[in-house]
DNA sequence: AATATAGAAAATATCGATAAAATCTTGACC
DNA sequence: GGTCAAGATTTTATCGATATTTTCTATATT
């Protein structure tokens, strides 16, 4: 998930940026909630200053939203949105990916073989549990990523990376079991194998199949989800009684 | 290009990205230049935090780029880019466009009658010059951002947003002469016309073409800039002679 | 002449303090 | 019982100062 430190000096606002990422994209923050700088400044022990910057970025990368004067929270979440996104994140990464296979140099290929092979030593979970499952993501994301690294243009390659991380997100607050997706494995091979022999057609139709499959799934549990938190809601507003304030949306559910 | 100050408190950290971003697109920053903060400072009459935020939000936002512990910079430009850049473009704009075509209320239609108006009362350039270029470019986003309004889908607002003002910038750039595209006031009514009448193939090829018409004639427009450009760096090189340290890379220009 | 280097100058990144807003609380009033 | 408002509390937004890091400059070295 985080960009692996290979670059030397990170600041501290580029370290917070990739935390509050991943605690954003992983649920650990629930969508909707308040981000607020006090707490956020006692959590990663720093000052004012560089969290609100990584919380800008993140704003700009639509994981956070900001209202002037009441602060940030966490961008809302909803299985139409989810729709949108993949529609949209299966056609930038068309794009992205052709050209990867049009430009693609020896070295592009190498780090695919890389990444695939570090993908494939990572378990999914620790035996212990969800220790291991950071690493896993950043093995993940670390494979997609290198995919489309060749396609040449920054504007992509940052629409990539950001709709990665949003479909992620929905990934994460799903909770999907891994067991659902048990041939996980094999798909990622073929996609490689695809695009290692540049087959263009046939790398396109698979991870296009590889991201609506998954999508699928994702947005079954998301409205399953979102109708049990309607059922709450309701309840909740019943055993309040009518004519109370309607501040039922937006709970801070930290 | 700034959202015009409808909503009240606006934070000056609001305000500076406005106004940075305005900067950047209109071209008084140039590609590639660096935005020293201490400047910034001193231009807006600011401390430094509102301006690192407005910088950090542009950084996601593709018009500025930050390296760790050296600061940010005006995100360069290329031919190649904007290629992708319309392309992609066109791509979102066309969902967008479909979607708030299906799903777009009478406010909305009422909210593309005002902008057009409002677009084809203000002149492109006052009499004295380029005075009146602002509220034309406000009027120009806002025409355009009014048609996708009612799309529904925050995620696809964002981009047609920022997908516009990269867009946008390099028009301002390239220096476009107005007089190329003598029928621009008869397009925009064409396309608000189709999109009123709800009538989405039309909308999206006329749209489509719009852009595509104005990207041609933007694109042989950098190009021949690229060309001047890389004749004064070898000229630069030569006359300094072999041997020279090779920073004539990422020249300041500010 | 090219390279390396120590020190000076400039710029960035960050902190702690504070002013300005929002939010919550409490009690008066209809 | 419900509305409203003054005051107390929390939170945000912003500034000014400072530690770190980079960049520049002048000098010494091969």
């Amino acid at each position: 998930m985080a960009t692996a430190g290979s670059g030397k000096a990170r600041s501290r606002t580029s370290d917070t940026y990739a935390r509050i990422r991943d605690d954003v994209i992983l649920g650990h923050f629930a969508p909707g909630s308040k981000l607020k700088i006090e707490a956020l400044r006692e959590r990663y022990g720093l000052g004012a200053t560089p969290i609100r910057e990584a919380l800008s970025m993140l704003t700009a990368d639509g994981l956070v939203e900001r209202v002037d004067q009441r602060g940030f929270r966490v961008a809302e979440v909803s299985s139409g949105e989810f729709e949108e996104l993949l529609a949209i994140r299966c056609n930038i990464e068309e794009r992205a990916l052709r050209l990867a296979m049009e430009r693609g140099s020896e070295e592009w290929e190498e780090a695919i073989v890389l990444a695939r092979y570090r993908l494939a030593r990572t378990p999914r979970l620790g035996p212990d549990g969800s220790t291991k499952d950071l690493e896993w993501e950043n093995c993940h994301k670390g494979f997609h990523m290198a995919l489309t690294s060749a396609c040449g243009s920054p504007i992509l390659l940052r629409l990539c990376n950001q709709l990665y991380d949003e479909n992620n997100r929905y990934r994460c607050i799903a909770r999907l079991n891994p067991s659902a997706r048990p041939n996980i494995y094999d798909e990622h091979e073929e996609i490689a194998e695809a695009v290692l022999a540049r087959d263009a057609d046939l790398a396109v139709r698979l991870i296009v199949e590889h991201y609506t499959t998954t999508g699928r799934l994702l947005h079954a549990a998301l409205c399953s989800r979102e109708e049990a938190a309607a059922l709450k809601d309701q309840s909740a507003a019943a055993k309040a009684g009518p004519g109370h304030r309607a501040a039922t949306r937006n709970p801070e559910r930290v």
